[in-house]
DNA sequence: ATTGTGGCCTGCCCGC
DNA sequence: TGCGGGCAGGCCACAA
């Protein structure tokens, strides 16, 4: 699913889109819309205007226009982006690659005759103008470690649950969460403020790594643990069978021999 | 303020 | 072969 390794595809995509004009704005599902702007404010936004920069916060990929507005797009677990017909990514798990038309949830039109579209057959991400970036927190990538300590310190909520919520870090989803604490050899469900200096220390070198390596194959589904991440999976470190626990709401594969 | 829970959304997979 | 239940998780609203 979109994280961050696909997010900074797309936005590499997008970078494609920069200086050419955009000629008709289609929103198929005014689900897709989010935000205080309605589709009709965020369509009349685009339109005859031309994107001036892509960049991306966490999940979130900002589209800078250059009448000052900003196209922001977050992707939930099932979206893709398409330039010029071209999806960002191959693969994306959870989601289908049939790439039915009626998953088009946002249709930019520009006017070379090429395209930017969000499909989104889930319709868990969406659209919004002018999103509020500054609810986020620094992003996983380029995080330091001043502010990883910041976003830990004093939590009492599982050490996963921290890691997932944007408005502390922002970038890491389930899979890339899992496949980070294993490499850490740090148990999900630890208090994330019980972590000793050189934990966090070690937190933040393979949160750096993971980034890394899940961007350099090319999605937050190809770490290590993954293949292993079902009933009767074992750990590929040491061979212990993997505990599947529910921590932050979301479903976590760990080691409970080496992940402490 | 922090923390946890449930709902949204729908394609896909499994068992019957 | 069709059907229905359960599952997946990013994000948000809401409760305590």
């Amino acid at each position: 699913m979109p994280e961050l390794p696909e997010v900074e595809a797309y936005r590499q995509l997008a970078e494609q889109a920069l200086g050419r004009m955009v000629s008709t704005v289609r929103v198929t599902d005014p689900r897709f819309v989010r935000g205080p702007s309605g589709p009709a404010a965020l369509v009349g936004a685009l339109r005859q205007h031309r994107f001036v920069a892509a960049r991306r916060h966490g999940k979130l990929l900002v589209l800078d226009l250059d009448s000052g507005h900003r196209l922001g797009l977050h992707f939930g677990m099932t979206g893709r982006l398409l330039v010029d017909g071209t999806p960002g990514v191959d693969g994306l798990l959870y989601s289908s690659d049939r790439g039915l038309p009626v998953w088009d949830r946002l249709i930019v039109g520009l006017a070379d005759g090429g395209s930017l579209v969000v499909s989104d057959p889930r319709l868990l991400g969406g659209a919004s103008l002018d999103p509020d970036e500054q609810r986020l927190g620094p992003d996983a990538r380029s995080v330091t470690p001043a502010e990883l300590r910041r976003a830990l310190a004093g939590s009492a909520s599982a050490l996963k649950a921290r890691l997932l919520d944007q408005a502390k870090l922002a970038g890491v989803g389930n899979l890339m969460a899992d496949e980070l604490l294993w490499r850490a050899s740090l148990a999900p469900g630890r208090r994330a403020g019980s972590l000793s200096p050189a934990e966090q220390r070690r937190l933040l070198h393979h949160l750096r790594a993971t980034v890394e390596l899940l961007m350099a194959r090319g999605g937050s589904h190809m770490g290590d643990l993954m293949a292993e991440r079902h009933p009767g999976g074992r750990c590929p470190r040491d061979g212990a069978g993997l505990r599947r626990s529910t921590i932050g709401g979301r479903t976590s594969w760990w080691c409970p021999a080496h992940q402490r």
